[in-house]
DNA sequence: GTCAGTTATACTCTGACTCAGCATAAGTGC
DNA sequence: GCACTTATGCTGAGTCAGAGTATAACTGAC
């Protein structure tokens, strides 16, 4: 018997897995995955009994679920929060309690087949439509997403908070001038939530006030908004985006979602898509090849419709040579201000 | 009575506390921490039916401890390998329970006075040596470290192992002309850990094979490989100081170090502390003010034995305007190669 | 087979910014 | 008054990202 039964909580893990191609970036989603009856990532009790590392209990996992090795695995942050998880009678034991769970990242080399039909890949932007720039800023920035969440910070309350609300939301969205950083992600799901535009926020307000378990009736999906998730999913998949986004930027992980030889267009697509900008194309080149990430293979890829285009893979070598940077990302245009439609 | 036993355990919460002057980075470190004797960093269960998130549960504790409040508090990441934590009879169950920690980076203004007795404030170098290059590269890496690293890389058994580990540790260690990043703190302490060199990994090797809970005798202290600490409790300092010196580049976090008046030089003695470099005094400059991080007070601070400083203080507005970059670190020296002593 | 369209690849110009050092200002201690 | 210390201002070289132009090599329509 523990001396402090209160210290105790169940252990979830709770998986981001990301595949991309040229035109999307993927998330595997589950369907029966939260007690909402929402989609949700892919997620199991962690059994301290049986996996020696939290990392070694995931690969497993993804492994018993989806029959794949992830090309790459890494921690991404422990939610915890009370009132934000969704409750969960099959993981823990009684109704009240606290599920803590460990959230990761794990990177597919490409879009496995899915025999066991509980799981689907997603493309990312059907849950954070305002995180796709590839076109420019999108316009439910402009129409749907800024009038209302300035409507919010302008009800804050004190000055200071007004203040602080609006510097946030200028900020993290891109108003005013603000340059766009795409890897605040996370930031700007979090505003969102926090005025109350998430369509989860509603759910967790009306589950606090009835305190009921089970959402009472669906939640709506507002078009522009993203579609929801279950429990705290969407943050989680928010969290992933996000430090995918900053870390492509400083570690070549870029071609774990690759297969072996791509060319440099492949490559470039792959990183808009996850980057959701457009990049520069010949300064990416420049980049890539100055950076000696890659090596020709000598081989062409032909009937693109165009000139035929060099196949190269990935100089592993690069990983004991120097830093090792990953992709520059250099942009097309500007992306500050309200230009671009 | 919860349905799955096993997802079950004790979460805990380690605070990594930092403080820093002119002349030093400092970590409050208790005494009587771990089990084994050694000092530690503080930690105490997390309560769930307390606290609705891990960050207030920190702050109340942290408080507690302390008696102070943290100007910052940032999540780390979540311990939970086997045979790396020190087993807790206080904290948990039976000594098998499993002990997950969340460790915690919090930031306090000044080394406060500590009345309980229990706590105190150490420099961060006495546990890392070799991370300290403000006077040059540490002559420990070339005469203690380099060598051993590079026997215990050369035994790595088959060859494509002994490359990686190769390169893993000129690539960390800066040997051959690569580069010193000081955000590498964590990579370089797990590589003397994995080694062998860390106190620490001998602890639980022996306890692996002993199968026993305690030490059977005090683990000893090579000088130049650093103080060990107790539990991994070395592993989340190093973690934190990593997290810390990178986030110096590109949040104003320094300015949680500092008083709220302060001399460009002190500002620039702190983050030199911390990053473990001498920075280029002129340029250090030119950036802070070409940034708009500080605003002069008006006032002047004499009596330093040379021409009065101008007393400068953080702008707060930069958090609303730009992106709000940090410190961007102008080195005073080339810190690649074997130069430099 | 020629031409329009499409994609790939090479090269150049320019401005911004970092590195590094020199020069000057304004104090302190003897 | 002089040596020394610290603060502050400024400049030239080198590097690099941003942006555009030019050319090469294919496909498909007619």
């Amino acid at each position: 018997m523990p001396l402090r039964e209160d210290a105790h909580a169940v252990i979830g893990l709770t998986a981001v897995i990301v595949a991309a191609d040229a035109n999307e970036p993927y998330v595997l989603v589950t369907r029966q995955a939260t007690s909402d009856g929402l989609a949700g990532l892919p997620f199991g009790p962690f059994d301290p009994a049986r996996h020696r590392t939290f990392e070694l209990g995931l690969r497993t996992f993804i492994t018993d679920q989806t029959g794949f090795d992830a090309a790459y695995v890494e921690q991404l942050y422990t939610f915890g929060d009370r009132g934000r998880e969704a409750p969960r009678a099959d993981l823990g034991g009684g109704a009240a309690e606290r599920v803590i769970s460990i959230g990761y990242l794990a990177i597919a080399p490409e879009r496995t087949d899915l025999q066991g039909a509980e799981a689907a890949w997603q493309e990312w932007y059907r849950y954070f439509p305002w995180e796709d720039w590839r076109g420019g800023r999108p316009a439910i920035i402009a129409t749907l997403l800024a009038p209302r969440l300035i409507a919010w910070a302008s009800a804050g309350g004190n000055e200071s908070e007004t203040a602080s609300r609006l510097g946030r939301v200028r900020l993290h969205f891109a108003l005013d001038g603000a340059p766009w950083v795409e890897e605040r992600a996370l930031e700007r799901y979090e505003l969102l939530y926090e005025a109350g535009l998430a369509p989860e926020a509603q759910r967790d307000r009306m589950r606090e006030r009835t305190k009921s378990e089970r959402t009472p009736q669906p939640m709506a999906a507002t078009p522009g908004l993203g579609e929801p998730m279950g429990s705290d999913h969407r943050r989680i998949l928010a969290t992933a985006i996000g430090r995918l986004r900053a870390k492509l930027k400083y570690r070549p992980i870029i071609f774990d979602l690759l297969q072996r030889d791509f060319t440099l267009s492949e490559l470039q697509h792959v990183a808009e898509s996850v980057l959701g900008l457009s990049l520069h194309k010949q300064n990416f080149r420049r980049m890539v090849e100055h950076a000696g990430l890659v090596e020709a293979t000598g081989a062409v890829e032909s009937g693109t419709g165009g000139r035929p285009a060099a196949l190269f893979r990935f100089r592993r070598e690069v990983l004991a040579e120097r830093a090792a940077g990953g992709i520059a990302a250099p942009r097309a245009h500007r992306l500050t201000g309200p230009e671009h439609n």
